[in-house]
RNA sequence: GGGGGCGUAGUUAAGCUGGUUAUAACGCCGGCCUGUCACGCCGGAGGCCGCGAGUUCGAGUCUCGUCGCUCCCGCCA
């Protein structure tokens, strides 16, 4: 039977046991890791938030906690009191850090009992994701989830510690927001006071910050919730976490030494880690050319090749159509990898074919000289030129893609990253830092035919870039910056429009009409005319930083109730269907889904 | 929206080319045990093989559909 504590108070935790408390009198409480019965003695693990300490029922010190011990469970949450002694020199437990002492038991309270588990509560994982995830409040009992949410905390405990020191104001901002065009899929709530209208959930605090700004807060921050209605993925969760920040009077190059500066410190301080300094800084267009992706994982020192120009006098029709229709022609040395058989190259295509790649031309390197089969379609010199580029040596193995940019660099970045992996597992402790800055301003949508903001539609173009609007808008540049770690982006922000008529000119190349600007932003356009100052910011991803601090393998590991790759809770079982009365009050009808 | 992987006892898994009573470990239940800490020993219970169709004399196994979890593409910064 549960008993409630009656003026039972805890005297010590379970970490304490130790010379400190030796024959003192002590009062523990939590929960039953384990039990072991040897008939006469009972040994209990007891674990609390500290850590577990064992205490033991003898029936010479009190026969009456001895029987009661013999219906606890494992999980039964427990009080008991005792005098704590030293363990006998053969029973010393050196692998428990409170191993040289126990607990001898006078009095026992079961405060709880515990039906059997569904998975044990164990550091190591065994049990399906589903089923932690539906018994999640058990999930969080093991050690090894503690220990994620506790540098989760220490993490956003350290960055609060950072940036109020250098004079910044956590400020908040509504949840509530407007739908406004641009970006990811709004989750929507309904007005029940507006009938047929919407809040938006934010997916950033994007504008509200910029409106700090122009109020005269020239230091922002908020760890805050977004949320966006796309798919999910490994490292991406509708709901999530941003260290969102916002300075005043400052360039592109202030936000990212700062940044900098925040990402160093909180690595020394939560993991003792001294990152590379300063962080390596590279242009969108040369993380592009060389790596084939804008978040490229530095730990793999391999780098692509262009013979985009060269392949355009070449008899090999896959390479001279690529160059000739506007695609590329980039190859990827793989070194050591000419060992692979036949079969395992081809075994590489099915990897890229997800991301278009309709071939895969490949070169072994070998002591016997190059084999290949399009070597036979391909003349001395640009042989030769490909093997000079790529540093070819033998033993290496030379891949290929020759198509549209958006297949090929994604491709050859895939194969980068998945043939290093083979032969040199990652290590989690190694950590990367790459800055990649001056993205597109705009990308070409072609299916609304119009050009998109590749960041957000705030974001300045570079000053040098600016003539290039009226001329060549595919060409400008952004002031903005991706922070890069291991592959993973973990923030990005820029430098925004302060200048109300700059940011009217680029609503206009974005085909947002200037009756729709001004009902959709007339709000920022109208304060960026009082007096904005020039302002920038970024903001990080919170989770995304914790997972890979803590060497997670998935964000849902760094977060305590996280969503399934459905959007569903399996804890709660939401999101729910709702009473008729509750459709009825936000004056919502629904309508079957389509088949 | 699309592609891949997985789904068998409470849990984690095995189950070959379709074949008789579906295995194991841990957990659970009962018994024994006064120095264990992965305690040990003896005994026992526990299964809609995700669900639904189909092929077959016969389906955990093959086919199709469907649901769930997961990884990826699209989407998302």
């Amino acid at each position: 039977m549960a008993e409630f504590l009656n003026g039972l108070k805890r005297t010590h935790l379970c970490a304490g046991i130790g010379k400190d408390t030796l024959d003192k009198e002590v009062t523990l409480m939590g929960w039953v890791q384990s039990r072991r019965d040897h008939g006469g003695v009972i040994f209990i693990d007891l674990r609390d938030q500290t850590g577990i300490a064992q205490v033991v029922f003898n029936p010479d010190i009190s026969p009456e906690s001895h029987v009661l011990a013999h219906s606890l469970k494992d999980e039964y949450v427990i009080a008991i009191t005792g005098k704590v002694a030293k363990r006998p020199a053969d029973s010393i437990n050196e692998k428990l850090p409170t191993g040289f002492y126990e607990v001898m038991v006078d009095t026992l309270k079961i405060l709880n009992e515990c039906k059997p588990l569904p998975f044990p509560i164990e550091d190591s994982i065994d049990a399906g994701e589903a089923t932690r995830l539906k018994y999640r409040y058990l999930d969080l009992r093991r050690g090894s989830m503690r220990n994620r949410l506790v540098m989760r905390h220490r993490l956003s405990a350290a960055i609060r510690s950072f940036l109020n020191a250098r004079g910044f104001l956590e400020l908040e901002t509504p949840f509530l927001t407007r739908s406004t065009p641009e970006g990811a899929r709004d989750y929507l709530v309904p007005s029940r006071v507006n009938p047929g209208k919407f809040f938006a959930l934010p997916q950033s605090p994007q504008l509200f910050k910029q409106l700090f700004m122009i109020a005269g807060f020239e230091k922002y921050y908020q760890i805050v919730k977004c949320f966006r209605d796309e798919d999910l993925r490994a490292d991406r969760q509708p709901e999530f976490t941003q260290v969102d920040m916002e300075l005043s009077f400052v360039e592109a190059e202030d936000v990212r030494a700062l940044t900098e500066h925040l990402i160093t410190d909180i690595f020394k301080e939560v993991l003792d880690v001294s990152l590379p300094s300063p962080f390596p800084v590279l242009q969108f267009s040369e993380a592009m050319r060389r790596f084939g992706t804008d978040k490229p994982d530095l730990r793999i020192p391999w780098e692509l090749s262009d013979f985009t120009e060269l392949a355009r006098n070449v008899d090999f029709k896959v390479f001279r159509s690529a160059a000739e229709s506007g695609g590329i022609v980039k190859g990827l040395n793989a070194k050591g990898c000419a060992t692979f058989s036949r079969k395992e190259i081809d075994d590489l295509l099915p990897e890229i074919q997800p991301y278009g790649a309709r071939g895969l031309a490949w070169i072994k390197m070998t002591d016997q000289g190059a084999q290949s089969p399009i070597l036979k379609f391909l003349h001395e010199g640009f042989v030769e030129e490909l093997f000079k580029r790529m540093g070819a040596q033998s033993g290496d193995l030379l891949l290929f893609q020759a198509d549209q940019a958006s297949v090929a660099n994604p491709a050859l970045n895939h194969l980068r990253e998945c043939l290093w992996k083979r032969l040199y597992p990652l290590s989690a402790e190694d950590f990367r830092p790459v800055w990649v800055i001056n993205f597109p301003l705009l990308e070409y949508n072609p299916e609304e035919k119009r050009h998109i903001a590749m960041h957000h539609p705030f974001t300045s173009p570079l000053t040098e870039d600016i003539p290039l609007l009226k001329t060549d808008p595919g060409k400008v540049r952004a002031q903005s910056y991706d922070i890069v770690i291991n592959g993973y982006e973990i923030g990005g922000g820029s430098i925004r429009n302060h200048a109300m008529a700059l940011q009217e000119q680029i609503f206009s190349l974005l085909n947002i009409k200037a009756e729709e600007a001004k009902n959709k932003f007339g709000f920022l356009l109208e304060a960026l005319s009082y007096g904005a100052p020039p302002h920038g910011g970024i903001a990080l991803g919170f989770d995304r930083l914790a997972m890979i601090m803590s060497g997670a393998a998935s964000i849902r590991d760094v977060i305590a109730f996280p969503k399934t790759q459905k959007a569903v809770c399996l804890l709660t079982d939401a999101p729910s269907g709702v009473a008729p009365s509750q459709l009825q009050d936000l004056y919502l009808k629904l309508i079957p889904p389509r088949k």
